[in-house]
DNA sequence: GCCGAAGGTTGCGCTGGCTCAACATTGTGG
DNA sequence: CCACAATGTTGAGCCAGCGCAACCTTCGGC
């Protein structure tokens, strides 16, 4: 298990703060760690061991209900630090990782979370907003799933996810990892045919360009503009 | 403004770990203030000014759409923690709340929430957990949002507002607090009048009681049942 | 280069729950 | 005590989106 170069992890929000040496002594804690695509980085239910930080790739959080229906509860991007069960006080992982892409993570031990918290008390302030942020993003999908159709719904989080993992390309903006019709229905409490429709329409409309596990957003603000519509919004009723 | 009494509050979670001394010298920042029922203690975009715990009654958080619809967010009983909007990074309240009932609440400027962070640490770790129990919730109710029909849904609503806020009475537990038809659509996505229907096919099935802002559960039991049931779960199909 | 599996598309019919509407009931302020 | 506002009930019609089904396309392994 090989030391990890504190110059590549330095800038990351959970060690916002930190000096050279203090975050040497975090990092010392840690083991490096690959994921090939496909492969989980913990599943739910499993006693929470670690929790992590992602290097390099992209991992899915996901819920499975006890009638084997599947959620997607977030998509984790490189920096970005997830499995703290720990932290906000469960024995097991609340929800499976399963790398997207062939991905690296850094991994501590749950164990010493409690003894790196009391020598470095800002790991904690910095994780209260990380899981503020999950907060307040999980309550913009609740009042999106009560509020807005499923396209706009649709809409919402493509858009999502391009600014969070959006790669340029030359005709608008790619979705920087595998991501097939049926995530996204998980992803926005639809079924993978109501994607398929939505995304062919929108094809045909020039917004998107998309295949196998593949979304580009050819036209980001007119999808920002249909994610905001009310639809009947546009044929306001004739006064006779 | 009165100094407040720290056996009142001693036990509560946002303390939990703390010395008598400690305490008190949080509580010395603390004022103590009344609010009325269904007046705000705080609205939505409004600056961050204070953190709360809730002593005495019940508060509705709730958020406001571009398009005036309303999603409530949670229901904070006597003991909890809200509005801590400042110790996840944000300047604003991202929701409004308002006092359901007449209700007493110790406010903190969140001004001096860095500082108390520093000399006790324990406060992060604290709200973490409170935040991560609320991130748990409200991914559940996206899990539910995304894999149930409105009729579980509003089940699973009442059965958790009756663990955290129910008051047994002679024929069940009662929702301590005046909840209407809206509040409840607001809660699982629907609309006023499925929520009255469904109340109504339950009442008449003896599942509960209510009227007007009142519901009871008669057969708690029987309504989990019901919440956990897929429906067409009842009738396998007969092979001829 | 072939084959199987995974992923994607599209048509069709049905229905849960929404919208619109009218009315009933209960609490509240003057 | 009365009037009106807030809350709740219930009927009728409609449609967005689901379930099912059939089929097509692409990828990866051998």
């Amino acid at each position: 298990m090989a030391t990890v170069d504190p110059s590549l992890v330095a800038h990351l929000p959970l060690f916002a703060g930190f000096s050279a040496d203090e975050f040497g002594e975090i990092l010392r804690e840690a083991r490096s760690a690959r994921f090939a695509k496909n492969n989980a980085v913990f599943q739910q239910g499993e006693e929470a061991h670690s929790f992590y930080v992602l290097q390099h790739g992209h991992v899915r959080a996901s819920k499975t209900t006890p009638t084997g229906e599947q959620v997607v509860v977030r998509y984790v991007a490189s920096g970005e630090t997830f499995g703290v069960a720990m932290a906000i006080g469960l024995q097991r992982y609340p929800a499976t990782a399963t790398a997207v892409d062939d991905s690296v993570v850094l991994a501590w031990p749950s164990a010493s979370w409690p003894r790196l918290v009391e020598k470095f008390p800002a790991l904690a302030t910095n994780t209260l907003q990380t899981v503020g942020s999950l907060l307040q993003e999980t309550h913009t999908r609740v009042v999106e799933m009560s509020t807005q159709q499923v396209e706009q719904r649709v809409a919402h989080a493509l858009l999502r996810l391009a600014k969070q993992s959006g790669r340029k390309v030359e005709h608008g903006v790619e979705i920087d990892f595998p991501i097939s019709r049926q995530d996204v229905a998980q992803m926005t409490g639809t079924t993978l045919h109501t994607v398929s429709r939505i995304l062919s329409g929108w094809e045909q409309r020039g917004l998107v360009e998309s295949g196998r596990q593949r979304i580009v957003l050819r036209e980001p603000h007119k999808l920002f503009v249909l994610a905001e519509t009310v639809p009947g919004d546009s044929e306001p009723p004739v006064k006779p």
